[in-house]
DNA sequence: GAGACACTGTACCGATCGGTACAGAGAGTC
DNA sequence: GACTCTCTGTACCGATCGGTACAGTGTCTC
């Protein structure tokens, strides 16, 4: 179990690197420095379980430190900074892509249709929890979330795209106020 | 010449749906009806170069279409209400991705980088000058435009992965707003 | 009709794909 | 030492990958 621990997030990095298609069990095994019948022993279910399982801890872990204090912090702005700060440090401020975004754009969507689609309905659900607790409407909140959470990947894909990490730096500063106006 | 013509927009739609390095050949070869002896007869350079001609071509769509009137428009806010409407329209209202975007996020992006980052410099320029000539002070007119930019692809990413294009609508609509605020 | 030319289908190339089979290696138990 | 069980490397599978070779095919020119 702890060597699985140690093995999504370096699967994580691969599926990042080269998107769903591209990541081929040769580079799996490079990265992971594990042989075929290692790779097949942990993962039975071969490359589509290692991406859903890699999904499922990337979703974890947002619940965890993201929507979780999102739903249940009883000073909300404190939660929504914190989602900010958060944010930041797991895309290492604009150098890291979104693997569900990128599984998103992929062929691959259709596979994975349920775990990226919840994935981001509940963000956006945690999120309208804590923007209704600071007082705002409930359409302002769902208005609002919508726009973070498009303006986190677009972002993400432009400071790629013209690879300028300062680009996300910017939209979360800017992403702050907006939410919280 | 007329031929190629009629090709690139097929090529293009299988590089949308199947990225880069997933469009292979064959599935190339099935949406074209071309077999691979034609194929090469127009792209010699093979898959790369299809992408890289795909590439040019949306470029040059955009900058005839998008930023050569928001650039040269008399009217500033005339070109920039068009430049939604022809993203509504170019995105089929969110059902369609971008290629650029797709592209940038994954392994090929180190192959079209100088495309990728052209095409969306290109746009920000042009949209630059259009919200100067509106009145807007050079840092503002800059911010608007980055925030335009990534809330176009944020909302093309986010349309897909929650499979609702109404993302897409409500964020151009709020995107007028801000950008003429 | 002869020749040139742009285009096309098919067979084929070596490499790589995802996945399987299997014989161990190593550690723990008795 | 014998057995079990988890883990590992390697050889191998058929399929598909991007790309090449080439013999046509039709059309147009002279």
């Amino acid at each position: 179990m702890t060597d699985r621990a140690r093995l999504l997030p370096q699967l994580g990095e691969v599926f990042r690197a080269h998107g769903y298609e591209g990541a081929s069990l040769a580079l799996i095994s490079q990265a992971t420095a594990l042989g075929k019948g290692s790779l097949y022993h942990f993962f039975p279910g071969g490359k589509q379980q290692m991406a859903a399982e890699v999904l499922a801890e990337i979703d974890a872990w947002f619940e965890h430190n993201i929507f979780a204090p999102l739903r249940d912090d009883d000073d909300p702005a404190r939660a929504i900074a914190a989602m900010l700060k958060g944010v930041d440090s797991y895309f290492r401020s604009g150098n890291r892509v979104c693997l569900v975004g990128v599984i998103a754009l992929g062929h691959a969507r259709d596979i994975f249709a349920d775990a990226v689609n919840g994935y981001f309905a509940r963000w956006q659900d945690a999120l309208v929890s804590a923007l209704r607790r600071t007082g705002q409407s409930p359409a302002m909140a769902r208005k609002r979330s919508e726009d973070a959470l498009l303006t986190i990947q677009g972002a993400l894909v432009l400071a790629r795209a013209r690879d300028d990490a300062a680009i996300f730096t910017r939209a979360l500063a800017d992403l702050k106020a907006r939410l919280l106006a």
